[in-house]
DNA sequence: GACTAAACGAGACGGTACGTCGAGTCTTTGT
DNA sequence: ACAAAGACTCGACGTACCGTCTCGTTTAGTC
């Protein structure tokens, strides 16, 4: 069984996609672009994906797997506040601009990458509900408070800047959603689980 | 000076081009799709708007056009719901999402477009300030908050919604925004006017 | 009875029909730039001609329209010498290399332009028999020759250079066809009339 | 290296645009008429060709490239009445008209096929010289005459013919050409070498 | 010297072809 | 036997020019 040059294959291919999506956006991503960067034929490219929006999606997820620490720092307000850097983080950095300006802006219609913005935006909450059940065992949050509206809150702005008004995307910006999260949510603003 | 038919075909090839970002989307619009569809040809489009991007660029904008009230109900908890009504409204009908998946799609490469959507932003902010100064002096809101940083914390669950969740845009989303931001703008979480 | 200011812009257009013609070919005369250049606008053009064949047509025709003197130098060789020379120089001035370019390249398939080479050249042909008779009569030329041919004897290397070698047309060349032709005549080579 | 279906394409499109040149002349080809006869898509034929010209200069010269005889039948006579027949044949056919009607229209202009022209024309006259040299050792011509002005002699009456009068090309008219040269010739109505 | 009808100016429009680019498929060839 | 190279089809882009059309605006001849 030959396995040949495949992997190492797969891996260029994926970089120089990241790449070109980084320097050129998903609309003038293409896939000749992407195979001359990778060093290797159009052809091969094809063999392997589908297409481009297939390409693009596996490249995205290629990134995204990497993990996501659950935050313990004792308290819900330093919880939070690495939750939001954590995200701040992975979107600033060259690759996470790229991929969030394909997952939400070119690529909204694609199915195969707006399953894969669906996967990420749900891992992430799902990875937060442990501190947030601590933070309601602990009091420091109303019980029944839904930790997914909670998150939605917190990542709300990062997202605005992100996507809207361009502004830089930093620490303060953590903190300040954190403090606005808090606020909300102790004075009862936040809706609880629907059960 | 001759008129003509001018603002006949204008206004018909506009409309078709909303129809089409509604229908395909930004990347699948075509100009002959939208020629055919206001029952023009081709090259009458490419005679009034230079590319691709400049007729959608302007066939957003004339959407956008329409005059953003601003609200006066006596207190500022129900202006910012109706502030926050008023562009759930804008941004939920078919066209709406249009725009809002187009200025998106394109904002971050596409200069005119992106400048759409700066203004389309910045206009809405202005608009919000005078009943903002008003809550300030009737003392329902601390002295020296940033205008722009409320809505900003008004709107962002709303962009949430509409470009990373998908879930509906409906009004209980603006009274659930209104108390966040109250809560949050009542707590100190808002910053103030860098002064 | 209306004539208004017609004759007027009829000069002016075929007048700058032929200059585009010089400067450019016939392949890239546009309408456009003839009425530019005849300062008068392009429907005024379209409302005098039918299309682009007929003005050029209208035009070559105009220009040609000019008298061929029949020459009497009192011998067939001064003749035809004379005859030649008034052929070159009517195809070696620049309206001359632009009529002679469109009728025999450009336009050869276009009918209207067709029948004007043909007409041009009969009735050049037809002003050559008076003096290619008193030849005959004179005992210069054979009895019976065709007068058709021996033109045609006479200006095809003329056409040659003008169409083919693209070498220069003077004077020297007039004198050398003449001494074919005679050459030839003398010798019987140039067939009778087929009577 | 690859040379694919590459030729098979290069002669269909050739053939093709040699066809259409013929049914429609060059003004009225079109790119996407001789791609969808030669059975290929119009981009091919612009991966293989840079425009519209160059396609027509290419399959002109493919048609051209026939070898030209040197004929040798002993005598000159003999030897011009073959060299005429062979160009009478060559642009007799229906290639033969369009070829010629192509080079006339494009002459002009279009420095590619200009120098086809001239290349065609001058290697003609090249395999002339060999029986011209042959017939003057023989005593038939005077000796010190000028090759390319015999020939230009003997071709002149079928060039005009061809382009002017387009009366027919037929063998009458190349043996009535070779007398015309001979006569000319032997009265010395035809220059010598410039040496 | 004012009036009226023909001619003109301006420029948009439908249409056809150009030459270009990128997506995705298919064929040929080399290893 | 299979995978790299690259030629091919298809569809859209944006451009140029043709010939048509509709308006207002001259301008030339008439009364």
């Amino acid at each position: 069984m030959t396995v040949g040059r495949g992997p190492k294959v797969r891996a260029a291919v994926l970089a120089a996609t990241m790449l070109e999506l980084a320097d050129r956006g998903y609309a003038d991503l293409t896939v000749d672009g992407v195979a001359q960067r990778a060093g290797v034929n159009k052809t091969t490219v094809y063999r392997r994906w589908r297409d481009r929006q297939s390409l693009v999606a596996d490249a995205i997820t290629d990134q995204i797997a990497a993990e996501v620490p659950i935050p313990d720092t004792g308290g819900i307000d330093g919880d939070l506040r690495a939750f939001a850097r954590s995200l701040i983080r992975t979107l600033a950095g060259p690759t996470g601009q790229a991929i969030a300006g394909t997952m939400l802006a070119g690529a909204a219609r694609i199915p195969e990458i707006a399953g894969i913005k669906q996967r990420f935006f749900e891992d992430r909450i799902r990875r937060a509900e442990p501190f947030i059940d601590r933070a309601v065992r602990r009091g420091e949050l109303p019980a029944g408070i839904d930790p997914a509206e909670l998150i939605k809150t917190l990542i709300a702005p990062i997202y605005l800047r992100l996507l809207v008004t361009a502004e830089p995307l930093d620490d303060f910006l953590a903190d300040r959603a954190t403090a606005i999260t808090l606020a909300a949510a102790r004075a009862g603003a936040i809706p609880g689980k629907r059960s």
